[in-house]
DNA sequence: CGCCATATTGAATCTGCTCAACCTTGGTGG
DNA sequence: CCACCAAGGTTGAGCAGATTCAATATGGCG
């Protein structure tokens, strides 16, 4: 499907990005293989450490990210310190909020994570070129506003219990996971402070709703980060949905 | 500005979208008058009774709508009943949801309130050929999605006391309120019940905040639902908006 | 005026929080 | 090689804020 685009003449999709996750399911593909070069010229990719800052609260933003593999957390802080952590994003999701220079939130790697950059202008030129663009653009907002509200139900009225067996049913079915027959298996991308922040909870309860859960055998877990579940739909029972 | 649009022969807007509030700051600011014309002859308009559904949650929906006046709320249920509401509208915005043809949440009238309806295909024709609509839909989108983040914030991290005065905060500035110096007055169009929803807590733990704050003297409350907010500062600190 | 839905208030209970101690793991240097 | 340390995670006891259940008050409307 690609083989022809090569011999098109004009030009064809940089080597860069012909591996590359965004390629695919991310915005890039709903670029032209020629836009795709432009934009190739300006971006830049880099690898974020665990717990080190993309894009800060308040800050003004000059550019637009895809990430490429990895987990990144967006999160809210109040001045008193108190946080929480309105959205999880992963590969190939574009970070960055069109339409407003400064970000609301602050986005920053749970895991180790790749990220390529582009610089705003250019995107926002781009956008106003290629409805594809934008439409796919959109299209990740409204992904984005459905699952923000699934999580407010999940905020505002679950139980701890199911509050944490939500939060591993979303890692479940976000992380592309081992699965062989029922059982499922996976690296939670979060410390347990971090799913403390994601549950508006404290660790010691997160840490006592996880232990209730392996005692009732819904999961299982190794080395505090790896974890299996031998029945989701146990889980997702315990989760609260339906 | 409209005089010389109503002399360019071709067509002029229809005469009820003149007054019509979403003419201005809805989506129909983004058509031409000869869009406005085709939309018109197919649009209904209607009045909903407080408590009645728009879009009930995975209902197939089959037109899109305006919210002329009037306060929309946006919820979720749990099988076992238990309810989440997961954003408010006001006029004049846009009701529906774009590339899903299934609603994840119910709408219904929270006060007595007049709606604007148009069939799906239509306007998702419309939007393929109008970039400022497509455009003024996104955005949009990412409005309630920063709405919906702020609102994650108080659901997860406040304290009920917060959360009450939060909700009085968010009504103050969105429900245009009567201004006289620093007082602000303006009457509620939530039930005690639905606050609870929307704040994840219960109907007397609302009312108990309620009366906590108009004993600290940061509102008075009169008949229930009408509220006068001496100092918004006061208000705004006490929702813990830094 | 009296009724019914809505809102407030009170007392007992419980879920999740706070504070503190302890355990595990992985890395470092003697 | 193993003792030590720091960071992250777990467990326990007591407490506090929010819920539950029940009684009472208010106010809109026929």
């Amino acid at each position: 499907m690609d083989a022809h685009k090569k011999h098109t003449g004009e030009c064809e999709a940089p080597t860069v990005c012909k591996a590359c996750e965004a390629r695919h399911g991310g915005i890039c593909a709903a670029l032209t293989a020629s836009q795709l070069v432009e934009l190739n010229k300006h971006s830049t990719r880099r690898k974020v450490e665990p717990g080190n800052e993309v894009i800060g609260q308040g800050e003004r933003v000059g550019s637009y990210s895809n990430i490429l593999n990895g987990v990144v957390k967006l999160s809210k802080m109040m001045a008193d310190g108190r946080q929480q952590i309105v959205g999880l994003q992963f590969a190939p999701d574009f970070l960055g909020r069109p339409f407003l220079s400064e970000s609301s939130v602050t986005a920053e790697a749970a895991t180790e994570t790749e990220i390529c950059s582009f610089p705003r202008p250019l995107v926002d030129r781009m956008v106003s070129e290629a409805r594809d663009l934008e439409r796919k653009l959109h299209s990740q907002s409204l992904k984005e506003l459905d699952e923000a509200r699934d999580w407010m139900l999940t905020l505002g009225r679950k139980t701890a219990q199911e509050k944490v067996a939500s939060f591993l049913y979303l890692i479940a079915t976000h992380i592309d996971p081992e699965k062989s027959g029922n059982t499922t298996t996976f690296d939670l991308p979060l410390s347990r402070a971090d799913i403390a922040d994601f549950l508006g909870l404290t660790i010691e309860t997160v840490s006592r709703q996880m232990t209730k859960l392996r005692k009732d055998g819904i999961i299982i877990i190794e080395n505090n980060r790896h974890v299996i579940v031998p029945d989701a739909r146990r889980l997702r029972y315990a989760a609260g949905n339906d």
